[in-house]
RNA sequence: GGUCCCAUCGUCUAGUCUGGCCUAGGACGGAGCCCUCUCAAGGCUCAGACACGGGUUCAAAUCCCGUUGGGACCA
């Protein structure tokens, strides 16, 4: 057991979007390869955006992918008062002062600033007017060090240095009395002894900051790791307007959590030529030194393959609970019932090869939990000829015959009659096929006819035939 | 505008630290062939990249400098 602690610390301010599962399955990923501890925190200080149902989101997205935390949630609403409390300590200490310059007096001088060419910073103007006791509206502003520069030797970006002088004295204390992000998170990562703070790179302009405040406020500081960012196809960061991009509407298309993990885990993080990875492994291999640190385009291609693989190589029985509330979805929620559980594992069996997401199978599984088949037009007339006609009827008479009707008695029924027939599969399967599902792609033949059972099976070879008659060539 | 980060096939990446084994490997996607009762899966093959320019060196994808391009943060 290692003293290593991380976190993962989201904003409440939407949904989980799969940029912060990837954060959150590094940091956990850390954690468990070190032995350490996962620690989750909310971050909700900034009330006018986080809700209840985001924060719901995040726990139910962290769950859904198996990423389970060892403390927490912890949220900075609730901590109110111990940011006001080290706050006050650094005004005490004189690292920080009242500022009570408005939100228009800023932004005028800092458009006259943006005019001159200047930095956009405060301009410090409060900054030894030694304001004690304020009235009226005041916030508290860090008096950041403007003197030499400040090192990360940063876990994945490697050593970044800051000039000091660009350091902004930024408000930790708002007029309201809240604590800005960037001051909460030092006083939480400090107080929840975080040891490596591994986060976007969109925070790391803002770790220098941080830093400064570690030090005025005597803590010790945790070691940094950032990680780049995901992009769209048009290498803008990933948003809304590239697609989904919430876990939750992943799990809603029918994409297996193994598939996201193993995908997202790949964007960044490498071990040399392995594409797919158990959690386990996982575990064992993972490590900070194989994080790439350019930015990385997400590939929901490559997503729908790894998914079509763990849906191939899933365990039937799981499958078939994980595929129930998409049959219902499709339609099938009442129909299936009368199957029994061997049954469901033989359609996932017959169907978890040649579907790609969970709703893919549901949707092929509408032939063979439906009673009813909806026969695809253009496949009847090519295939469901008037020469075939008596084939099929043959077929429905001996399956009918049969003393017990099994996927291999009637393999073996359909292989005698294709004989004297004089027929070879392929000019027969597909005609047989059509009749059965209604369409030209399926599941093997014998498995289609298991599935379906005796009655179905010999009913839907007989209106097959029917149709090949009627067919005028 | 200022600061910071990044740069190998269309995409994810191996290789970069510790220069030579790289006429640059794998995967997704694309094309083709094989297998085959269809669809998949699988097997094989092909096309496809070291951003550019300078250096250092016997030797550079790999080290250094610059340029360009992309991204992020600050408001």
């Amino acid at each position: 057991m290692s003293n290593i602690r991380v976190r993962f610390a989201p904003s409440p301010t939407g949904y989980l979007h799969i940029g912060g599962v990837r954060t959150a399955l590094f940091n956990w990923l850390f954690a468990r390869h070190e032995g350490g501890k996962f620690i989750l925190r909310i971050e909700d200080t900034d009330q006018s955006r986080s809700t209840e149902e985001a924060i719901q989101a995040i726990l139910d997205g962290l769950r859904w992918v198996g990423l389970d935390w060892d403390e927490g949630p912890f949220r900075q609403t609730d901590r109110i008062e111990v940011y006001r409390a080290q706050a006050l300590r650094l005004l005490d200490q004189g690292n920080a002062y009242w500022c009570v310059c408005s939100a228009e007096e800023l932004d005028a001088r800092r458009k006259e600033a943006q005019a001159k060419g200047l930095a956009l910073k405060y301009d410090g103007r409060c900054r030894e007017r030694g304001i004690t006791n304020p009235t009226g509206e005041a916030a508290l502003r860090f008096r950041a060090p403007q003197d030499g520069e400040t090192v990360i030797e940063d876990l994945v970006k490697g050593r970044v240095v800051f000039d000091n002088s660009v350091l902004d004295d930024l408000i930790i204390l708002r007029s309201n009395g809240y604590p800005t992000y960037n001051f909460s998170v030092v006083v939480d990562d400090a107080s929840m002894g975080i040891t490596h703070v591994i986060r976007g790179d969109d925070h790391l302009n803002n770790t220098p900051r941080q830093i400064a405040m570690f030090q005025a406020l005597g803590f010790t500081l945790p070691r940094f790791g950032h990680l780049s960012m995901i992009m769209g196809a048009d290498k803008t960061r990933l948003s809304k307007r590239h697609g989904a991009t919430s876990v939750t509407a992943y799990r809603e298309m029918g994409y297996l959590p193994e598939a996201m993990i193993n995908y997202l885990v790949r964007l960044g993080w490498s071990f040399g030529d392995q594409e797919v990875f158990s959690i386990e492994e996982l575990v064992q291999k993972f490590s900070l030194d194989h994080v790439q640190k350019s930015a990385a385009v997400f590939n929901p291609d490559k997503l729908l393959w790894l998914n079509a693989h763990y849906l191939r190589s899933g365990e039937p029985k799981r499958l078939a609970s994980l595929v129930e509330p998409f049959l219902a979805q499709a339609g099938l929620g009442e129909p299936v019932k009368k199957f029994s559980q061997t049954w469901k594992e033989g359609l996932v069996m017959a169907l978890q090869g040649r579907s790609q997401t969970l709703i893919e199978m549901a949707e092929k599984a509408k032939p063979y939990v439906a009673d009813n088949i909806i026969l695809d037009e253009s496949a009847a007339r090519k295939f469901l000829v008037p020469a075939v006609a008596p084939v099929l009827e043959q077929l429905a008479d001996q399956l009918e015959a049969l003393p017990e009707f099994s996927k291999t008695a009637a393999e073996e029924v359909f292989k005698t009659i294709l004989e004297s027939a004089g027929m070879k599969m392929g000019q027969f399967a597909q005609p047989a096929r059509v009749a059965l599902t209604g369409g030209t792609a399926s599941p093997g033949l014998f498995d289609v006819m298991d599935l379906l059972g005796r009655e179905r099976t010999v009913s839907r070879i007989r209106q097959g035939a029917a149709r090949a008659l009627e067919a005028r060539p």
